[in-house]
DNA sequence: CTGTGACTTTTAGTCCGTT
DNA sequence: AAACGGACTAAAAGTCACA
């Protein structure tokens, strides 16, 4: 059982689904309306990000808010 | 329609749950580690609350902290 | 028990860099 | 393209008195 933290989690969603859609650190913080230099924090999970922030993330990577705080599925047949 | 904002979706959530448990605000507030007027604050949706506090919230509910987020579900059955 | 405005402290979030 | 640091400003956390 790890120690996962919520900004670990929301660290490694983010990470993830960027990837998968080929966006650059840049890229998403400008879809987002935010620094690049936030992002690449967040994704080292080292924000406490808001609310507001989470949503406008969601909205930037085209995922449902909830996905973002999802725990990781580790059983996934 | 709804100008359905992210704090006005986390409020009717925590306050929705809350009340199905039948706890208090300041039940809520003391499971949870804040006080009673913050959650009062929350659920009158002028709180745009953190992640680690979102989490806190879910914990205290018991509830999964994506329940707190999720758009409120318009044509249930 | 809850709403509310005012308030101080802490942290989210920006922006300048270098590696 | 991304990690990371310092300094800064905007906003969230957290509390209180009173309705």
């Amino acid at each position: 059982m790890p120690s996962t933290t919520p900004k670990k989690i929301l660290a490694a969603n983010v990470r993830r689904i960027r990837n998968s859609t080929g966006l650059s650190q840049e890229a998403l913080a400008d879809r987002a309306g935010m620094h690049r230099t936030y992002i690449s924090s967040v994704e080292r999970a080292e924000r406490n990000v808001s609310l507001e922030t989470l949503f406008a993330i969601a909205v930037a990577l085209g995922v449902d808010p909830t996905e973002l705080i999802a725990a990781p599925d580790d059983g996934e047949v």
